[in-house]
DNA sequence: AAAAAAC
């Protein structure tokens, strides 16, 4: 059942990249794709999320292009002949390195290009000449419109995460850019979900198409638990540190739906003492690609990000993917939870659910066509600490100005920093009035409170008695 | 109800 690479008709050059990359067998998607696309015609696949796409396009793409490396009598040395296009930067860049490693001992080249970046050293790259060209839609048509780039040559497109790519918002540049290709052209069609009128729309983008659904299209992976808790407001932050801890959950993705709900939940969370990075589209490409590696290299527990990292990244051994907001298409949810449980790994998928989602739920539900059961959370209780970081904001807002400062933490504690920075869950700690912040750099010198030994639970008081006190303007925001 | 993608 399971084949290896190695059956596989592929030029040395790519087997050679293979095996170094630790490939043995290929998955089904891989398996059923790659002689399909070996023979050059059009193609549709759906498979579930983190089972391999990427190689199951890539590979194939490469050995057509080495093979039939005469086919085209170009005046230029190396015309774009394969374009692959992808919905957000981070993607292109990471599908970009993987086809790099595939090609590496091939004479093929390749390049990326996407916004938020100089577009002088993507010049002189793809001035030198390129075979296979990786991109986003905005920036690649600047190099178009710049004469930067050349497709009148291009044999092959790709368009990874099709659905999203054929959606409302992307079309017209995709139309633009597919008016500068050959007709007679290749194109290649991956994703993890098509809606009905989605495959209809791409069956208008191919010619005599083979489709290769490996399972249901929209299927989730089997590898992910989900589970849906219903819970509101400020409670899902406390929600989300609960399971975390209960769960021993060592890092996690929490998707929100907007950018500026993102970067005030990372705020917030980062008040709670987590280690958390923010990822949304109203960032630098800079910070972007910072917060990425940062996760990617554990130095941030949590990732804080809207839909931009819904698709297509692949990091390893995420074990938690939570859904602050439930998004509002239900193919987003597929594809958010897709970033964990890949390459056969297990994960979980913790959806937390607002009164006035259960539509939305619904929708998810048909999506995936499994009964979701929606369950009650019991938090611990805790004092609530973003209400009084509203407190704190109120006052800031008013004034013009930050806060007060809680007192020094390192006098009532003896802690330190480098105290809390050590793997010490970091959950355990007594409630503390954040303190107000003028800048990250005040906040990151700041000293942190020492584990503490009991647990949160351990200073229990009836959460409605908690909630009753609030009724009463917070302190913090008389101050 | 949003996000993404160009400056």
């Amino acid at each position: 059942m399971t084949q290896a690479y190695s059956t596989l008709a592929l030029a040395e050059p790519l087997q050679r990249a293979v095996a170094e990359m630790g490939y043995e067998n290929m998955t089904p998607i891989q398996a059923q794709a790659i002689p399909v696309v070996l023979t050059g015609k059009d193609v549709m696949g759906a498979a579930q999320t983190g089972t391999g796409k990427t190689a199951a396009f890539a590979l194939p793409l490469l050995q057509r292009l080495l093979k039939h490396e005469n086919a085209s009598a170009s005046p230029a040395r190396h015309p774009v002949r394969a374009l692959v296009l992808l919905p957000t930067r981070e993607l292109a860049d990471q599908v970009a390195q993987q086809i790099a490693l595939y090609a590496k001992y091939t004479r093929l080249r390749s390049t990326v290009v996407f916004g938020g970046m100089d577009m002088k050293p993507q010049t002189l790259e793809l001035k030198k000449g390129v075979e296979v060209l990786v991109a986003t839609p905005g920036r690649l048509l600047d190099h178009i419109e710049a004469k930067n780039a050349v497709l009148g040559q291009v044999e092959y497109v790709v368009l990874d995460e099709a659905d999203r790519m054929l959606d409302i918002g992307f079309l017209p540049d995709l139309q633009r850019i597919l008016s500068y290709l050959p007709k007679q052209r290749t194109t290649l069609l991956f994703s993890a979900t098509f809606s009905p009128e989605i495959k209809r729309l791409a069956g208008s983008y191919l010619q005599d198409p083979i489709t290769i659904e490996v399972a249901r299209p929209n299927e989730t992976a089997s590898t992910v638990e989900q589970r849906f808790f219903s819970v509101d407001g400020d409670d899902k932050r406390r929600a989300i540190r609960k399971i975390l801890k209960e769960r021993e959950l060592r890092q996690a993705f929490i998707f929100v739906n907007s950018k500026l709900g993102c970067a005030r939940l990372a705020r917030a969370l980062e008040r709670d003492g987590l280690k958390t990075a923010a990822l949304h589209g109203d960032k630098s490409q800079d910070e972007r690609l910072k917060a990425l590696e940062a996760f990617k290299a554990g130095e941030v527990d949590l990732l804080v990000c809207t839909d931009v990292a819904a698709r297509g990244l692949d990091i390893k051994d995420v074990p938690a993917v939570f859904n602050h907001d439930v998004p509002f298409n239900a193919e987003d949810y597929v594809h958010r939870i897709g970033r964990t449980g890949r390459a056969g790994a297990s994960g979980l998928a913790v959806t937390l659910v607002a009164g006035s989602d259960t539509r939305l739920v619904t929708d998810i539900e048909k999506l995936i066509k499994k009964k979701i059961e929606l369950e009650p959370i019991e938090l611990d209780d805790e004092r609530p600490r973003g209400r009084f970081n509203d407190g704190q904001r109120a006052w800031r807002e008013e004034s013009g100005g930050d806060a007060p400062r809680a007192p020094a933490r390192s006098a009532r504690h003896g802690g330190h920093r480098a105290a809390a920075a050590s793997r010490d869950p970091f959950f355990d700690r007594p409630y503390e009035p954040a303190a107000a912040t003028s800048d990250k750099a005040s906040w990151e010198a700041m000293p942190r409170p020492t584990p503490a030994r009991g647990s949160i639970s351990a200073n229990i008081k009836p959460r409605r008695k908690v909630a009753a006190l609030f009724k009463a303007p917070a302190p913090a925001a008389q101050a």
